[in-house]
RNA sequence: UGGGGUGUAGUUCAGUUGGUAGAACGCCUGGUUCUGGCCCAGGAAGUCGGGGGUUCAAGUCCUCCCGCCCCAGCCA
């Protein structure tokens, strides 16, 4: 975190505890509504929130925005807990609720009417609307505007009595009905929603709105920075003048983009619907950005964080490629996985001299990348597991790999020599025949030859059963909001973003595996084991592939 | 004739007080390798949104124009 690059955010925090602003201290906080589950994005914003307190030594508060009880719920404070926690970050004792400072708000508010700056207003949903104009046009006053301080003060406190109906009467701020700023022009503060609240039940029937609720919570817990995303800059004039009418700490709010990432979306709105309409299988589904179903996928706090940190912070709308996320999960899974064989399509090779039924144990590195993770035993035998793509009869140029006649290593085994395959009646190759040489055992040959390939394999006696479930883009187009007219997002989900593979086998030492741990199948990509696996048959999600230049050159191959 | 933002390689971002541009990802070459992974070396790629101006010198300063994003919830 010390050599970070250089950020807008940052810089502004340093000038300010140069110039004194802040008693040196740095107050931040991250304040989701629990309304949702957090995804990707989110983790941009916990990673600058807990990141800047971090970096210059203050504390960051995780605090729940929950002023409208409507479509909040507990489920969703509790799954928003365990995910910023997953992240890795802690607020330590900071852990606080907006609705805890209603009596506070309440008193406020009460102290803006006695200033004749707020009052109550009859008029309807549709009314204010109208009264509030248009974007190139000034609104109209309200024809309550000018109640007397003792009647707004009546009235308000009937509101909080419960005497009205919903939608009957709000608080409004007395601000300015021409400003060009449409949030100025005499904003809502409360609304009567006669709907208990989760947490504080039926204290209350009016709940204050976003822009007098959330200044106030920042400055009631003394935050100095407040972050966040950038449609909230129209709304900075407002949390100002609020936080300037009264006697009370006035936070800085900054505004910066929020995350936009290629080939999925962002939306709360969108996510809902994938998930009510089935395209996914929950919240947590491998193939959402949310963070449970990164996690699901098997995904690394460490990689995302890291990929909040290369992202950068700035103000300009954009899209980051996903291969960028990709990539820092790849550098992530790369050090951290022990290294397994599997085979996912399989195919038989026969060793045609190697005795029937005897076998061996051979020792395999557990993980290149660290030596301190040791060796295991990878059982061998006369019937062996390749991936069908390991094998072609007629092979293309520059492809490596075993064909008729030609020598490849099988890892941390024996050089094989491939003598010719066998078809059954509809012509599909359904095994292949070779040789071994017993003195390359282990992998290397004595006389120094080299062979161009080195297979993954497992022994077809011992293996155990896996499913593996291979996921790609959720979408298949980078922009998933690229539809034409009449259409929606929907169109470009991509029909077989989840391929469900049932006749994989692995070595037999993944038996042990548990939920939630990650291994990299060699040459193949990184997998975690299903929070759902049943016992007998683990099921592996695919996290990510291996970077894959054979693909490439197909690609090529194919294209021109 | 509303307001608020924002425009630098394909992408995401850096560019100190003005000295004709950098990184990462992606892409391409090559090397290395018991993973076609990792690693290493190299390369292609930018009329710094556009015009005008100030200056010996402008991505940086001034000015005009253009594009894109956000705002008319009793959502946050």
């Amino acid at each position: 975190m010390q050599n970070s690059t250089p950020h807008f955010i940052r810089e502004a925090i340093k000038e300010d505890i140069r110039a004194g602003r802040c008693d040196g201290r740095v107050v931040t906080r991250f304040p989701p509504e629990p309304n949702g589950y957090l995804h990707i994005g989110h983790a941009k914003a916990i990673c600058i929130d807990f990141g800047m307190a971090a970096e210059f030594g203050g504390e960051c508060h995780l605090r729940f925005d929950d002023t409208n009880p409507s479509r909040e719920e507990q489920r969703y404070i509790d799954a928003i807990q365990e995910d910023v926690r997953w992240l890795g970050f802690d607020w330590g004792e900071h852990l606080y609720f907006a609705s805890d400072y209603f009596g506070r708000m309440h008193e406020l508010a009460v102290m803006l009417i006695k200033a004749g700056k707020a009052y109550v207003d009859d008029l309807s949903a549709d009314e204010i609307r109208a009264h509030r104009g248009t974007l190139t046009g000034p609104g109209r006053r309200s024809p309550h505007r000018d109640r007397t301080v003792e009647e707004n003060l009546d009235l308000f406190e009937r509101m909080r009595a419960g005497e009205f109906p919903d939608g009957s009467r709000v608080l409004r701020a007395k601000i300015d009905m021409a400003s060009p700023n449409l949030n100025m022009r005499d904003p809502v503060m409360y609304r009567i929603l006669k709907v208990p609240h989760h947490r504080q039940k039926d204290a209350w029937c009016i709940y204050p709105m976003y822009d007098w609720a959330h200044g106030l919570e920042d400055s009631l817990e003394g935050v100095t920075h407040s972050l966040c995303s950038l449609e909230f800059e129209d709304h900075r004039p407002l949390y100002d003048w609020f936080l300037d009418q009264l006697p009370v700490h006035h936070p800085r709010q900054i505004e910066f983009a929020r995350l936009n990432l290629s080939h999925t979306i962002m939306s709360k709105r969108k996510l809902l619907r994938l998930v009510q309409e089935g395209h996914v299988e929950g919240w947590d589904d491998p193939r959402l950005p949310t963070i449970s179903g990164l996690r699901r996928r098997g995904y690394t706090p460490e990689a995302i964080r890291t990929f909040c940190e290369r992202i950068g912070v700035a103000k300009r709308d954009s899209v980051v490629d996903h291969a960028l996320l990709e990539h820092c999960l790849r550098e992530d899974l790369n050090k951290r996985s022990p290294r397994v064989m599997a085979v996912l399509r399989p195919l038989r090779l026969v060793i045609d001299n190697y005795p029937d039924g005897q076998s061996e144990e051979l020792e395999a590195v557990n993980n290149p990348e660290d030596p301190g993770a040791g060796t295991r035993t990878v059982p061998f035998s006369r019937e062996l597991l390749i991936e069908r793509d390991d094998f072609m009869e007629d092979p293309p140029k520059k492809y490596f790999r075993l064909a008729p006649g030609r020598e490849v290593r099988l890892r941390y085994a024996y050089f094989v020599t491939c003598t010719h395959a066998v078809r059954d009646s509809s012509g599909e190759i359904v095994e292949v025949h070779g040789t071994y040489d017993p003195s390359t055992r282990g992998g290397d040959a004595p006389d120094g030859r080299k062979v161009k390939a080195t297979l993954h394999w497992v022994s077809a006696p011992h293996a155990i059963q896996i499913e593996t479930r291979l996921y790609e883009h959720l979408f298949a187009k980078a922009d998933p909001d690229a539809f034409d007219d009449g259409e929606d997002f929907t169109v470009n989900i991509n029909p077989v973003s989840l391929e469900v593979l049932n006749e994989a086998r692995a070595e037999p030492s993944l038996k042990k595996a548990m939920p939630g741990d990650r291994f990299q199948f060699e040459r193949v990509g990184y997998f975690c084991v299903d929070t759902a696996s049943a016992g007998g048959r683990p099921v592996f999600n695919r996290t990510v592939t291996l970077r894959d230049e054979w693909s490439r050159i197909q690609k090529r191959q194919q294209s021109g």
